[in-house]
DNA sequence: CCCGTAGCCTAACGAGCGTTAGTTAGGCAG
DNA sequence: CTGCCTAACTAACGCTCGTTAGGCTACGGG
């Protein structure tokens, strides 16, 4: 991961250490001391320890969005109307942003109660929404009859738990490449709603 | 929930400034605010703030393992050799403990980094064993062919997740009882796997 | 050669941290 | 009344926190 500026450089290392020892487990030094430099050095290109949380997170958050817009698009593209597909695309693009950048993705999962009130609000709305992508195709699929009758909220929650999970586990060096992990995520997700 | 102990009205506030602020993030005055008590007040229930984290954490494991060996004690003489019956159970229990508790649970689940060495690597031993009950059921379910073949390791794991992920929005005062929720998860549990 | 800029430094600020020490007030048992 | 127990207090310790201010060095382009 080569970086392209000193800014990214600081959100990368701060994003492993966020991920390890929480927001509030790290200070600014730690960040500093991961980088060979002083912690007063970082405030030439950072204006918060708090916006520093805010661009990773949001970072990831755009991620996640823009991955889930092209997976149901390209879902209604190939099978218009089928809400496996489009479940299944969304898990599978779900998976892959996650482990493309597993530091990030964790913050994002975990740290965004550390957020200052108005960051934390912006991103539970765009939680909702995303949220709101999978509940939907759940509530069209137990509609149609292609998914079991069950509570459309728990299964939604639960799903996205489910799959959230792969952030806690997931190596870059384990025994699974990332492809093979998001297949296994969509089988049991997919089943875990299926009324067969 | 009246407290019988000086000590135990210690450990609940903390779980509840645990689970929304996490460890680093809660100070012993923060408790002790909330006990309108000043910080060092503390100091003659509790030895060390990690001490009360690890009070919490262990109490939490405890009620896990019991539960969970009563569940298989109870499934096994119900139906023995059922995994989905065992499953079932353990899943169950697993809910009942996390919803009997929201608080507590929740910190064992998200704050045992925080523990010193020794009482971390204790935990995760114990999480682990923990985590061996789910995994060999689900591995002799896919054997008897009661389950559909997948790879245990990351269903146990994404099973536990989706499990574990009630700890995030359970409400006792929610729309739903606890019963009902475990009812759900045990569903969707069980579905994840199925090979139907 | 000079200037702008990128990057880092040291020093310090006020606040808060976990924790220790010593003391005080009230209640109950002998 | 005495003596202990429980529970709290105030004061302070050394340290770390996030952050600011001001100055130094290296380098690439006009």
């Amino acid at each position: 991961m080569v970086e392209v500026s000193r800014r990214r450089a600081i959100e990368d290392v701060a994003s492993d250490l966020f991920r390890e020892h929480g927001y509030a487990g790290t200070s600014i030094r730690d960040i500093a001391r991961a980088l060979s430099v002083q912690g007063a050095s970082l405030y030439a290109h950072v204006t918060s320890k708090e916006d520093v949380l805010w661009a990773i997170v949001d970072r990831a958050a755009t991620r996640f969005e823009l991955a889930a817009v092209e997976a149901e698009a390209a879902a209604d593209a190939r099978r218009p109307g089928d809400p496996a597909e489009a479940l299944a695309a969304l898990v599978r693009a779900h998976v892959d942003v996650l482990t493309s950048d597993v530091d990030a993705a964790g913050v994002f999962v975990h740290e965004w109660r550390a957020l200052a009130p108005e960051h934390r609000q912006a991103i539970l709305d765009r939680r909702d929404a995303y949220q709101g992508r999978y509940r939907r195709r759940i509530e069209n699929g137990i509609a149609v009859g292609a998914f079991a009758m069950t509570d459309p909220g728990i299964a939604t929650s639960t799903l996205l738990s489910a799959v959230n999970g792969v952030a806690g586990w997931y190596d870059p060096n384990g025994r699974l490449p990332a492809a093979r992990i998001a297949d296994h995520l969509v089988e049991l997700s997919l089943r875990m709603i299926s009324n067969a």
